[in-house]
DNA sequence: AATGAATGAGCATTCATTCAT
DNA sequence: TATGAATGAATGCTCATTCAT
């Protein structure tokens, strides 16, 4: 008897990926993704109930591989400053170094097929990231509004701005990364 | 002969959106378009040439609609900070009060389903935002920056933050939009 | 008041044999009739009842016009055999000038969808040539049987030469056509 | 897993073969030709690409049955003569058999439908009745003319008679098939 | 007579999924 | 576990035709 096999389930992954990002959730039906990943269609049902499934499962496992890259470098004794910085440049170096990964997730973010209790899983995740800023308004360092506006105001701008370069709009910067890590410290800081 | 009725193409404007919002556009047929818009199928290929440029039209009259909306209190003789004020708020109730439209613009802003050509026609609608900027730089109220990094820390925090609400996670909150706004201006500010 | 238009009827004619020849009458719907002959699908129902009605009218036209040609140069004071070379010899030429009009009536020549009181009329048509060939019996220069078999040795071998050549398989030829007329001379001489 | 089954790929042909016969191709659904031969629509496309290549395999498929049947009986040895009469009596015989066989591939053999490619398909088939031609020419029996000549006035004449009894024009008769042969082999002999 | 808009019916095809092995 | 065959349901779209002017 033979064992399910992970690297299956990862094939699946990367061929459904590239599918979707090419051409869209729409456009991509199991059978193409099973001629992509060398499978049979019927094999992808051995890894996922539906397609839905697929897609959701997708959405997390993605989304975890890269907030567990994300906030790799911070604990509890990171320096609120410095956290923030290394969280932006991972960001940075992240999004470019795995586009695909990327582009996926941002495809989802606001779809209606990603249930909600997949979207509150990815969500979680993000939980150190909350606490560092938890900890930057305990030292007086940041000002104090809902820890939420300190996250939104630190990542949002720096995520816009890698997204315009992953949709090929501009090359990216170093000078414009400094900047933007400035900027929205100059909009957390006490 | 009978007359092409611009109102039609408004009535299956808002039977896609709303479908579309509801269970994505994979999910949303043409016919169930036609049937909610109390159409023949048909019809609405007499108003767009296939599914995907409805899709594309739709964007771009949505975008349009919105942005216009958004930037119709700002001219060249606003003040630069009640600018940003009044672009924000602007944006707080023209999300609140116009979900469907904005639901429907996010969804698709990552899709590979929008054509370059549609996103870049979404995109122009937005310079007199940027002219605001241009000026508060020229005035030296602004950081000396590129233009689209201080559009990108005043929008992104507040798109975000509206977003969240938009998906139901929380309350929102006039106290948090006034924050937003001296957040966002202590990123731009000099 | 306006009156029909017997140009317009030839206009639909010619559109229409154009693009059944090029991809066959399934593929060729009445809007793409109606766009080459620039009008509207809806004019073409002033001329004709529906879409088989046209088929028809355009069958028994063509092949009205074809035999006519054809036949144009013998009468009741014809020699036999001068007769047979005219109509060969025109044969040639008519479906080397009218390449279309041959096709396109060859390809519905064994179509259930041309009703069997066209065919008749179709083959009325033909009249001259059969009376050519009773009067060759009389003359006892022709075999004395069916005359019928007389016409099919005729005309059969040079239509199937012609065919084979407008569908390009080889160069027609003058020393073959001479040939051909002697085989078929051959076959229904006493 | 399951297997094909060569079987259904003959009940689909037999299916679609009568309705064409009836109504012609573009009248001939794919839901009809499955329904007809109770299969689901979507496994015709199991066996086949899509319409037309179903269309073409089919005329390919019953060509090569069909020529098969008709030049069973002659090989190198035959004498030219009572090949000649072989053929057309096989004819004769075949197509009123196999009526339905016959009109469909009358009704493709000049249609745009089928490709090239199928028709030279077809055409290689007969391949032996011109070697048997090629030795009448080299035995003197036969006029020193192109072979294709002599094949031309060999087979058109029959086949045209044959075609207008299958329309159902006249009966066939034996004396007159008698007829035919003798009147063709004048055509060709020398 | 002429026509652009409108449409119900139907089409070829694809799809997510299940079956049978 | 793995899979190619099979399928009912659905899809995007086109069509012949009619409507309304």
């Amino acid at each position: 008897m033979r064992y399910k096999d992970d690297n299956k389930s990862e094939t699946i992954f990367h061929a459904a990926i590239q599918l979707i990002n090419e051409s869209g959730f729409a456009q991509t039906s199991m059978s193409k993704i099973a001629k992509k990943a060398n499978l049979s269609p019927s094999t992808i049902y051995v890894y996922f109930e539906n397609k839905e499934d697929m897609l959701n499962k997708l959405y997390v496992t993605v989304k975890k591989e890269m907030s567990e890259r994300l906030l790799r470098n911070i604990d509890e004794s990171t320096p609120v400053k410095s956290g923030l910085e290394s969280i932006l440049r991972s960001l940075v170096t992240l999004t470019q170094n795995n586009r695909d990964y990327f582009l996926f997730i941002e495809q989802f973010e606001n779809s209606p097929l990603i249930h909600k209790i997949s979207r509150e899983e990815g969500m979680d995740l993000f939980k150190p990231m909350f606490d560092l800023f938890e900890r930057g308004k305990q030292q007086k360092i940041l000002k104090q509004v809902d820890t939420n506006l300190l996250a939104i105001h630190s990542y949002s701008p720096m995520m816009q701005y890698v997204k315009e370069h992953l949709n090929g709009y501009a090359e990216l910067n170093e000078a414009a990364v400094e900047r933007i890590i400035e900027m929205s410290w100059d909009a957390i800081k006490k």
